[in-house]
DNA sequence: CGACAAATTGACATATCTCAAACGACGTGG
DNA sequence: CCACGTCGTTTGAGATATGTCAATTTGTCG
């Protein structure tokens, strides 16, 4: 795992993307990808699954991208993740009963998912599938642990630029289109979405990025590293 | 699950205390337990294992308390999380090959391994346990995101109240005896130490708790508790 | 008892939030 | 095709929660 720090790259979690991993089960994955169903197609807004309702399945996001998150109290809410391509989702309701967040679509986005019942069964029978899965949760764990010290501990721009950089490498593009919006990324990173349009203009006006809207250019992706780095460590 | 919104309870990983879980495989914790090895007592500041280094057990602590951190590259500590009796410990280094945190005693602490050839052998052998392993790190995955809730969102009160209340259920006791420096303590809350220190005071001033040191009682858990939850969610 | 680490308390600095206004893009309906 | 309303974004000014620095007190352990 390279060179970004504070939000890891996830690549772990895109399992279809994936290529090398010399040491554990490539196959895992290639298993745990042919138990998925078929592509089900959700519009922009649609929910996957609700807080506190059962979890019956994961999900393999095809294309689009999804939103999970929890409200609290107050109806703040807190962003958990945005899941992209490859990305699995759904995790958290493998151990209790219900979801602990809900996943709703940022645009139009395929998906494919894997009901629970079927997954026991699966594992029950296959050790390598189950440890594919259990692997999956695992990293998760690591990427969530990551990302409490970037909220217990980094400034925002240094919040903003590792989101950046994470998306550019999960994207593979230093061309990104972000499908959620400024006030989405404000709760991911324990922001203001004010301070996150401010913090865009500023990194621009730097040079380091172009912005257009939604779209958002990475222009010098090294020294946004380092404003990432300053406090982000490695390892 | 119950009362406590912001800090879950914890009681998931607590497989030791577990007495009830109606859908979900007591069973597999039970087997899980039985397949620690010997207890091993270290010593206060000594360390399970280090960020980087490679992860070869999980561990199950048994007595005392540990803390796991990651530090910044500015050298600023994150604490992930405190693991009491009954926790279970490393979960994080299953999916790739080296932890991604360091976990340190914070007293003398007894603790019982299970290598990861030892444990994923078993899994080969036992679905069953393997099961558990999956829904502990599930439930990881749950209470992470609820940190992750706090951290972003609770103001410092919030917060802290919130964290006196999740040791209180985890230890299922009024009177605490914080293991862990107010220094800690600020790192896993994403404050100042010093903050933590006013805040103590001020709950005490307000009669909700009573401060001596490291001793805190909760006098009254519920106005705390309504405290936590002005802002953090339940479900 | 002495020394060192932890905790408290105060004064002050500031990053970020909040509130508010204005602007732009975009889709709908006339 | 244009007007309009909505939603998201930008930008500004001011408020504030929390951090920082520093001095003092307390606690702990050899």
């Amino acid at each position: 795992m390279g060179t970004i720090a504070t939000f890891s790259a996830h690549p772990q979690r895109r399992i279809a993307s994936r290529s090398k991993d010399p040491a554990h089960g490539r196959p895992a994955f290639e298993e745990l990808l042919a138990a998925f169903g078929p592509p089900r197609v959700l519009a922009r807004g649609e929910h996957l699954f609700h807080s506190g309702g059962r979890g019956d399945a994961v999900y393999l996001v095809e294309q689009g991208s999804i939103k999970v998150y929890r409200l609290s109290a107050a109806g703040d809410e807190q962003v958990l993740d945005f899941q992209l391509a490859g990305d699995v989702l759904g995790l958290d309701a493998l151990g209790t009963v219900d979801h602990g967040c809900s996943a709703v679509t940022l645009e139009p986005t395929r998906v494919r998912a894997l009901p629970l019942t079927k997954l026991r069964a699966l594992c029950e029978r296959s050790p390598r599938l189950h440890h594919g899965i259990l692997q999956l949760a695992s990293r998760r764990i690591g990427e969530l642990q990551q990302h409490m010290l970037a909220l217990g501990r980094l400034n925002a721009a240094e919040r903003l630029a590792g989101f950046l950089l994470n998306l550019a490498t999960r994207t593979q593009s230093r061309e990104l289109r972000l499908s959620m919006s400024r006030y989405a990324v404000g709760c991911y990173l324990g922001l203001a979405l004010e301070t996150v349009s401010r913090l865009l203009h500023d990194f621009e006006a730097q040079g380091l990025i172009r912005v257009h809207g939604r779209d958002v250019a990475l222009v010098k992706p090294d020294r946004l590293r380092a404003l990432a780095a300053a406090n982000a460590g490695g390892a």
